[in-house]
DNA sequence: CCCTGATTCGC
DNA sequence: GCGAATCAGG
């Protein structure tokens, strides 16, 4: 491949809306993001000064319009568990809360009401499947994963990190497990099993 | 780790 | 002129 007229433009025009390297390189195929950058260099264009720039923030050019993940589905089956009498710690409190008096009054709402982009967008909502649907087994080791997790931000997940979300998002200790997911998967191993579970069991688990 | 842009320097 | 390798930084 070599720097075409129809090429340099394409490069000046990206460069100047404020695409990075990597993305133009990706563009037009052929080159890689060095190639671009010794070009941009080249081209005497290092000053970002290709557009007007009005002085809009530029809005970091994100490749495509993420669509922010769409109100997540209704907790499923969350009001449900909710009257059962004994404390059915929800999974989500961490860290034993050992049976600290007065838990609040008005808690039988669904655990996690929240508000929107909580979870990446592309993935599904992870369930939050009632305890009784989860094999001792799967609960201990994602009870362990849940130890080791990263506690990592939103912006800190990426391909291979685990999206399981981890606390309330509704306070600031919301963090998302961010452990090594499986190859393919948006979770790691522990998380996984929760997550994908075969119908079958989980029918007769289910109450 | 992943990703940025910047530089260098042999070709 | 080109761009891989490498550097510096987030």
């Amino acid at each position: 491949m070599s720097w075409t007229d129809e090429r340099v433009e394409l490069l000046k025009k990206m460069w100047s809306e404020g695409q990075s390297a990597s993305q133009i390189a990706k563009e037009l195929g052929g080159v890689t993001r060095n190639a671009v950058i010794g070009k941009v260099h080249r081209l005497g264009l290092s000053n970002r000064t290709g557009a007007e720039e009005a002085e809009a923030p530029a809005p970091e050019p994100v490749a495509k319009p993420v669509p922010v993940a769409e109100a997540p589905a209704a907790p499923r089956e969350a009001p449900a568990a909710a009257p059962r009498a004994e404390n059915v710690t929800p999974l989500r409190p961490r860290e034993a809360q050992p049976a600290p008096a007065a838990p609040r009054a008005e808690a039988p709402v669904a655990p996690v009401p929240m508000r929107k982009a909580i979870v990446p967008a592309g993935q599904p909502l992870p369930p939050q499947p009632s305890l009784n649907e989860i094999s001792p087994e799967t609960l201990a080791s994602a009870r362990e994963a849940e130890k080791r997790s990263r506690k990592i931000s939103l912006m800190e997940l990426t391909e291979r990190t685990c999206k399981w979300p981890i606390g309330d998002p509704a306070t600031d200790n919301f963090y998302f497990c961010g452990l090594p997911a499986q190859p393919g998967k948006p979770y790691c191993e522990a998380h996984v099993q929760v997550a994908f579970q075969p119908m079958s069991a989980r029918r007769d688990r289910r109450r």
